[in-house]
DNA sequence: ATGACTGGCGCGGCCAGA
């Protein structure tokens, strides 16, 4: 079984890049975040027909919004409001053999400090509040995955200077120090990191900024793809697409895929 | 020199991304 997670940056704009995706690399589902559309303009017919039939969204006007889009039936679909908002960045579907968990985590503000940064503050919080709902709600033996944009690039090889980005919001401690709490609540495995070695560059985003993305590459890994102990056995391989970045007016960050043997 | 960008909204720039 074949995922997929991508920071798609409008999905309206970029239905023709998710059906490529669909194309070229045949994930079972995909999970899509900031998809910046009202569910009534979500472009349903498109994906349909690409054999994506099981669509779960939760989208607003604008901002955020995240879609999962499956080949494969699912059950009993959540969306949860983090935080005391309604800002559409966590839905949830079960399959047979396992529960998906879509997240989009805020991306923070620029100033590293949540008395003064209110983004930064709901960052924080809402990975607080989703290590809590874990431990209250799942045990470590529930066969879980959890992916999306976390929007933090824990180790100090997911960015492309540790020292420099270490007061950057995305790579600061109080953020890896929550990521890793939140990891710790139910033992998650980070599968890039299961496949690829620590002290190996590892990116999934690279900014619009840099004229020359691949030639500066200076990219962090702030999507990630976690799986809980029990469906370790079934790891069996994970790609980054990073040729993604280069398509005509890409999103910003590339799809990840991850295979199970399920 | 994270600089030199991009999308949504809506029709002028601002907010947000990270």
């Amino acid at each position: 079984m074949r995922l997929l997670t991508w920071n798609i940056n409008s999905v309206r704009l970029r239905i023709n890049h998710v059906l490529r995706v669909m194309k070229e690399h045949s994930p079972d589902v995909i999970c899509l975040q900031e998809t910046k559309t009202p569910d009534e303009h979500f472009p349903f017919e498109d994906i349909k027909n690409a054999g994506y039939k099981h669509i779960h969204i939760h989208g607003m006007k604008g901002y955020n919004g995240v879609a999962i889009l499956s080949r494969l039936p699912f059950s009993a679909t959540d969306i949860h409001h983090r935080v005391g908002r309604e800002d559409c960045r966590h839905i949830a579907v079960k399959f047979p053999k396992f529960e998906l968990h879509n997240l989009y985590i805020p991306a923070g503000g620029d100033e590293p400090d949540p008395k003064i940064n209110d983004k930064y503050a709901h960052k924080l919080d809402f990975v607080d509040e989703m290590t809590g709902w874990f431990k209250k709600n799942y045990a470590a033996n529930d066969r879980l995955v959890a992916l999306g944009d976390f929007n933090i690039a824990p180790g100090e090889h997911d960015v492309w200077s540790h020292k420099q980005l270490l007061n950057v919001v995305s790579h600061t401690e109080p953020e890896v120090t929550r990521l890793a709490k939140m990891q710790k609540s139910l033992d998650w495995i980070d599968t890039a990191r299961h496949f690829v070695p620590e002290d190996q560059k590892c990116y999934t985003w690279w900014s619009y900024r840099n004229h020359d993305w691949k030639k500066s590459n200076r990219g962090r890994r702030l999507d990630h793809i976690w799986v809980t102990q029990p469906l370790k056995k079934h790891l069996k391989s994970h790609e980054i697409i990073a040729k993604a970045r280069d398509w005509e007016k890409p999103s910003d960050h590339v799809p990840v895929i991850m295979d199970l043997n399920l």
